[in-house]
Formats: C-alpha cells, sequence, structure tokens
RNA sequence: GACCCUAUGGUCUAGCGGUUAGGACAUCUCCCUUUCACGGAGAUAGCCCGGGUUCGAUUCCCGGUAGGGUCGCCA
C-alpha cells in the first residue's frame, strides 16, 4: 500500500517556519515513496478562522513548490478540492465528528461530564512505535494519574484538536504521521483513541524542532518564524526548501546544496535526526548566495524588477534590454534581492546621493584633474563597451603614473554615488557615455 | 511537580568500539581583484560531566547536568 500523508495546519493567519519544514518533510516522503501528500485545514476554532488565513498556507505551500495531491484548492471551506477523501476542511466535518462520538458512547468508551463528552483513557502506559525516535513507552504523569480521561467534545459541543485530528486520520486512510515532537507526548492519547475504534494507528514519525538561534522556542513574533518573511526579504523558494531539508535531515555525504528532486531521491524517515536544530540565519543566506548566483538571467530579470518596484524604484520607465543588462551587472554580488535597490538604484534614478564617508575619501582636491581626464578620455571613446572604458582609464592611470584604483574610486562614486558596486567598467557600459560624462561632470561641478 | 525526547567546534552535521574526529556556515589570515562578491590556500575552534562494560570508548549501559517537549473544555 502506498503511504498516505498529510499536513494538517491551522490557519493562524501565518506560516510558521517549522510548520513548513514539516509540509516539507511530508511532501518529500510523498514523493519518494510515490505515495500521496493530503493538505487538510484543521479550522476547528472559528474565532481566528478566514479565508485570508488559509490562504497565507496555500500562498506559502505553493511558493515552496509542495503542491499537494489531495486538498482545497481555494481558502474558501465550501470552495472546490481536489481528492476523494474530502472535505478537506474541519469546520466541513463535522458530521463524522459526531457519528464518531456516537461510537465511542454506544460502546461505553466515553461518557458525559458536565456537559462535555470524555474519552475512557487508559491507565496502562502506552508504547508508541516511533520511526525517527523509536519505541517510546509513556506512562500517565502524576496530574494525569488523577484523571486520566480527557475531554473529546467541549460542552460548547466543539471536538477538541486530539479528537478530530484521529478521526480525519483515520477517515482519509493516512498511513504516516510525520510531524513535529511537540506531538510526541499527545500520541498516547492518539493511539488510544484509534484502538477503541478498532483500527491499527498509523506510523509515526515525530520530527526534531526548530529552535531559535539562542535555543529558544521559536514563536510568532521571532525574526524569521513566518514562512512569509523570506519570501518578503528576498529569499528564493529553492533556498528555503534546500536550507530546511537540511535542518534535521542529512544526506550524510557532506553534499549540502542540491536541488529538491535530488533530496526526493535520498530522504527517508530513519535518517531524520532526533535532536532540535538551531536556525542559522547566516546559514541559510549562504544558501540564498548560492542559488541567487546561479539563478537563470530572466528568471533574476524578473525577481529583480520586483524587488526595485517593491521599493519605489520603477524601472519600467526604462527600455527592458537596459534594465536587464544593469540586472546583470549584479548577479553574482548580491546576496538576496531586497539588497538590490540599495546595491543600484543609481541606474534608474535622475540625481544620485553620494556616499558622504567615501565622498570624504575620493573627493578630494587631487582627484578633480585626475577625474577630468578619465572624463576627457571617456569623452574620446567611439564605442563606449567595458573593453574600452578598461583601456580607457588604464591609459589614463599610466598616463597620470598612478595606480587604477586611483582613478577608479572617484569614478565609482560620480557614477554610482556608492563606494560599492557592480564591475565599474560594465556597470559604466551599461550606464552609457552620455549620462556617465555628465554624472562625472556633475561630481567635478559639486564636490570641490 | 510528573512524564517524554535530546546532547560532536559559535551553528548545521558525518561518525554507528580502535579515526591525525571529516564536511559546511560563521570568524581570522593570505592570494586573486577596480569595490563588493565569487574563487583558491591556510588558521582558530568540538565529542556536556561522572561512573561503569571492554584490551580499548565520541560511539554501549547507568546516573547527573543542560536544553527542548507534554501533562487544557488551545491547536
Amino acid at each position: 500500500m502506498k503511504p498516505r500523508v498529510r499536513f494538517a495546519p491551522s490557519p493562524t493567519g501565518y506560516l510558521h517556519i517549522g510548520g513548513a519544514r514539516t509540509a516539507l518533510f511530508n511532501w518529500l516522503y510523498a514523493r519518494h515513496t510515490g505515495g500521496t501528500f493530503v493538505l487538510r485545514i484543521e479550522d476547528t476554532d472559528d474565532a481566528r478562522n478566514s479565508q485570508e488565513a488559509v490562504d497565507v498556507i496555500l500562498n506559502g505551500l505553493r511558493w515552496l513548490g509542495l503542491d499537494w495531491d489531495e486538498g482545497p484548492l481555494t481558502g474558501d471551506a465550501t470552495g472546490p478540492s481536489k481528492g476523494d477523501r474530502g472535505p478537506y476542511f474541519q469546520s466541513q466535518r463535522k458530521e463524522n465528528y459526531q457519528r464518531r462520538v456516537e461510537a465511542l458512547l454506544s460502546r461505553g468508551l466515553a461518557y458525559e461530564h458536565e456537559g462535555a463528552i470524555k474519552f475512557k483513557m487508559t491507565r496502562e502506559p502506552i508504547l508508541i512505535p516511533d520511526l525517527v525516535v523509536g519505541d517510546v513507552l509513556r506512562p500517565l504523569t502524576d496530574r494525569e494519574e488523577v484523571d486520566p480521561d480527557w475531554v473529546l467534545v467541549r460542552s460548547d459541543g466543539q471536538p477538541v484538536f486530539h479528537f478530530v485530528n484521529v478521526v480525519d486520520d483515520l477517515e482519509m486512510g493516512i498511513t504516516h504521521v510525520i510531524r513535529g515532537e511537540d506531538h510526541l507526548s499527545n500520541t498516547a492519547k492518539h493511539i488510544a483513541l484509534f484502538k477503541a475504534f478498532g483500527v491499527e494507528p498509523p506510523k509515526y514519525a515525530h520530527i526534531p524542532l526548530i529552535l531559535n538561534a539562542d535555543g529558544s522556542k521559536m514563536s510568532k513574533r521571532d525574526k524569521g518564524a513566518s514562512l512569509t518573511s523570506y519570501l518578503d526579504d528576498g529569499f528564493l523558494p529553492e533556498a528555503v526548501n534546500n536550507y530546511l531539508c537540511l535542518l534535521g535531515w542529512s544526506p550524510k555525504d557532506n553534499l549540502e546544496k542540491m536541488p529538491l528532486a535530488e533530496v526526493v531521491g535520498r530522504f527517508d524517515l530513519p535518517q531524520i535526526l532526533r535532536h532540535n536544530a538551531k536556525f542559522d540565519y547566516e546559514k541559510l543566506t549562504w544558501l540564498q548566495g548560492e542559488y541567487c548566483r546561479d539563478l537563470p538571467g530572466d528568471r533574476f530579470y524578473e525577481l529583480g524588477v520586483h524587488a526595485f518596484a517593491k521599493a519605489g524604484v520603477d524601472t519600467n520607465k526604462f527600455p527592458i534590454a537596459y534594465v536587464k543588462a544593469a540586472l546583470d551587472t549584479c548577479k553574482g554580488k548580491i546576496k538576496t534581492f531586497n539588497e538590490l535597490p540599495a546595491y543600484a538604484s543609481f541606474y534608474f534614478r535622475d540625481e544620485i546621493a553620494y556616499d558622504p564617508e567615501a565622498a570624504r575619501k575620493s573627493f578630494v582636491p587631487e582627484s578633480k584633474p585626475r577625474l577630468e581626464k578619465v572624463r576627457d578620455a571617456f569623452g574620446r571613446l567611439s564605442t563606449f563597451d567595458a573593453a574600452s572604458i578598461e583601456a580607457a582609464l588604464k591609459a589614463t592611470a599610466a598616463e597620470l603614473g598612478v595606480k587604477v584604483g586611483v582613478l577608479i574610486h572617484p569614478t565609482r562614486l560620480a557614477t554610482t554615488g556608492h563606494p560599492h558596486g557592480p564591475s565599474l567598467y560594465h556597470l559604466l557600459e551599461v550606464l552609457g557615455k552620455e549620462k556617465v560624462l555628465r554624472r562625472i561632470e556633475k561630481g567635478l561641478g559639486s564636490c570641490w
């Protein structure tokens, strides 16, 4: 039988990075085994559920490229879905829960108590066979000893998470439950319920949690806790996916950067690590830089234009070829796209502001005659391409008896406003002779 | 308070009784270079502690300690 796994998030308005990793591991296992990846929305808490909150989840998974074989197609709980085990919103499955409660009630496995319905929990320790952690024997805690039974349905008629989760897993034919380790202890309850229903529980795989860099639990407010923040910060989904794969799982052969398709082939449950991992933003950024550098030019262009637009820099006023050429000079230089506006807006602005500290260093009196020479040399060029520019600049440096760097820094500052940036020769070519001469002129005029 | 899980450099990890404890990120140095980045060479840094078992423990067992999780009419 092919595995059926599921990701069952609660629509809270954001998708936790740990949740995204759980989804990823489920997806990887399904793809590795040729099984089915089900997406189920646990929207039992009416108060905070909304279509928008569901959309955050759907969009997050889509951004990562984690397609689901069964589940909702939109954030609308009553909307279309795919798969024949639906509905895939718990809010639409109430009859199932009702039916299951009655079955337990009628067999004396549950009882009413102060308006709620409680499950008769065994007092014996429960063995949890876990594919990651191994066999775990879970006895009752001291508090549970006092009253081992637990609520299935609240007095207001709402069934609780532990109950609906099990009922849905059962009815949706889930064979492997891959979820965060925070659910390990409660799995005893789930196993007891499955047994009460007379069915074998699914196989469990509890994966370690992702912690903050300081080892604390990553909660909503923490930097990087929301998957959306990576999209907003200009990260690539392939980088995020790759990094997430490496937290709690290892290919064992020192390979780190690898496409998801490669991971699909190698991924399996037994190799999942047992200990929590701290999130290392630096390493993610490194991977991001790797992927960003290898991006095909057209995709880099698309994402770059979007990054500029987001920062209020309108690239549409410029010819596409110009924008593309400008972005080409940035590729391999930046790591995340949100660096782009600060890095290369000079291509798209009429007025550039000079970095004050760089101006103090480069716009010194002795630079002026040198910059004039550079201007004149550039002015004589008939073809204004990188090679000619480089040759002209070097010839000028030789003529003046100075190192090229002496000319380069003031030239860069005059034309871009920054001490750092893309390759100077290439950047000047893109800017074009006219604009370059104008900016050098301006630099000469305004700084001494 | 009880119960469960975990423990290799700052971080992610390889290791599954005998290794000069390997790789990656980060840090530092040098090279390359017009800046930055990339690339190349190198450096610093690690088996939580204590007992066992064993000829021999990072590796197996027990106990501490530390971190994380759970014990809700939250999910």
